[in-house]
DNA sequence: CCTAAGATCATCT
DNA sequence: GATGATCTTAGGC
């Protein structure tokens, strides 16, 4: 599986988002050449209260409904921006957290900050790390500015109950690559 | 160490 | 008009 094997990333990203979630703990994920491997995920699906998607299409959600491997972007407490990869229609998985590898300057300039361990570590972090906006809301992520690669090792996944939810609070769909510290919170 | 509140806006009711 | 898949700062212990 390589950047370019869009077949292959379809069938990867068309089952549900519990099954992806976990599977992408230790891949590597870039835009325009700024980026590093996923550390933290969080699962999202259609029967879920805490997904976007529960109250079905809106002009919003509409990329969750879309086909999968694209990418849902959406605005939180309108002033962070959050990246999502589409599975299968109506769920998502949530990118929580980077361990920076690459183009780790350009992160700092954009987040005003050195501290490598805190620049990815949180949804919205990362967006303004990477420079993710709305402008990428629907866009596959097997093409450009895009860049995916598999983990090159099966990860040590830990899980526990997601982060700043209302409904839904008990179910286990964070996922995190086990003692990172790169994580956005200790699993 | 911790908890609490403010920032700020697209979306939905 | 209320809400939120967040982050930062300020202040208490």
């Amino acid at each position: 599986m390589a950047q370019g094997d869009a077949t292959v990333w379809q069938d990867f990203f068309d089952r549900d988002a519990q099954t992806v979630a976990p599977e992408l703990i230790g891949a590597q994920l870039a835009i325009d050449g700024v980026g590093g491997v996923i550390v933290e995920t969080e699962a999202y699906a259609p029967d879920d209260p805490a997904s976007h998607s529960f109250r079905g299409e809106t002009p919003r959600n509409r990329a969750m409904f879309g086909p999968p491997a694209h990418a849902y972007v959406y605005r939180s407490y309108g002033i962070h921006w959050c990246l999502n990869l589409v599975c299968r229609p109506g769920s998502a998985v949530l990118i929580r957290a980077l361990e920076p590898t690459t183009g780790i300057e350009a992160m700092r300039a954009r987040r005003g900050l050195d501290n490598v361990r805190l620049l990815c570590a949180g949804p919205g972090r990362l967006c303004q790390a990477l420079g993710v906006t709305d402008a990428l809301d629907g866009l596959p992520v097997t093409l450009p500015p895009f860049r995916i690669e598999p983990p090159k090792a099966p990860a040590i996944v830990g899980s526990g109950v997601r982060i700043g939810l209302t409904k839904a609070i008990d179910v286990p769909w964070r996922f995190g690559l086990g003692g990172s510290p790169f994580l956005s919170r200790k699993l």
